[in-house]
DNA sequence: ATCTTATTTAAGATTTATTCTTATTTAAGA
DNA sequence: TCTTAAATAAGAATAAATCTTAAATAAGAT
């Protein structure tokens, strides 16, 4: 039952953070919550209970518990975008030192069965692999900085 | 050489869209560029032979070129960000249509081999899949309308 | 239980990407 | 060349996220 908030109050801890009132609310709304609130969601419903909470708070919590990996967190919505004039079907490669965006083609991973709630979910118009890590060249830079 | 100038000309009229000078400088500068440039960085690029250009005229023609299927466009690098207590390693579904997110998981996913490009492109610390498309609801709700 | 202090917070300002508004310009057909 | 609907420039508006600073507070020390 509250053996989260039991997890929470140790990792604080375990990184010298308070656990002040407002992330234990903030705690509360987020591991209730389903369909991938934004941080107005959360900060909605926080509100109610704790009508002076700012939003900035709601930021710095939630962006708190992620990098614990308390929770995560997708930027599927978002406006901000890069162009690309490559409109063969591709992948991308993400290095989220450098932020540089690498194209990749993968032709064997249209051959394999989608799970079956995928193919009942509706319209597919499109499947892409995004892949997340530190690139070589980033990784050389640490290694001679060391 | 110019073919990609001539499909430009001639998709423009099709759509009974002026072909103006802004259009086919921010289009030389969106097929010359290389890695994922911003909307700013071709901003920036065409001003230096266009100093009045406006960053609208950029946003504008770049979404247009975009909606005709002639350039892509990706959304990693924002901030906007959805939170998810679901901390198991998973995948998304994205509806177009109302921006609902779903979870799904997919073991098999991982067992294909990845190319070597990306095996040898740096340390991966995540692959995830995301499949766009029109849910179930939406395509019930479009077929009642008509 | 009280004191102390480094953290955390609230509030509002700032930043940044994008979109909107409006007067002016212009491409392209007549 | 004329006409006009569409496109543009310039700057204002919007919205998500972050920063600044003074006040509040969690939690260890006394
Ligand atoms: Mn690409
Ligand atoms: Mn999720
Ligand atoms: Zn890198
Ligand atoms: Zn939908």
């Amino acid at each position: 039952m509250d053996n989260k908030f039991e997890l929470l109050k140790e990792i604080c801890k375990n990184h010298g953070v308070k656990l002040t009132y407002q992330k234990l609310e903030i705690f509360r709304e987020i591991i209730k919550a389903k369909n991938h609130p934004s941080v107005e969601d959360i900060y909605n419903r926080v509100k109610v209970n704790m009508p002076t909470i700012s939003i900035d708070t709601v930021y710095r919590s939630l962006n708190t518990f992620y990098s614990w990996g308390l929770i995560s967190k997708v930027h599927i919505f978002c406006d901000k975008a890069r162009f690309d004039s490559n409109t063969r079907l591709h992948h991308h490669m993400l290095c989220t030192e450098c932020e540089k965006l690498w194209d990749f083609y993968w032709p064997e991973f249209y051959s394999i069965e989608l799970p079956a709630e995928v193919k009942e979910w509706g319209n597919i118009e499109g499947q892409f692999v995004e892949i997340r890590g530190i690139c070589r060249e980033c990784l050389k830079e640490s290694e001679t900085s060391r």
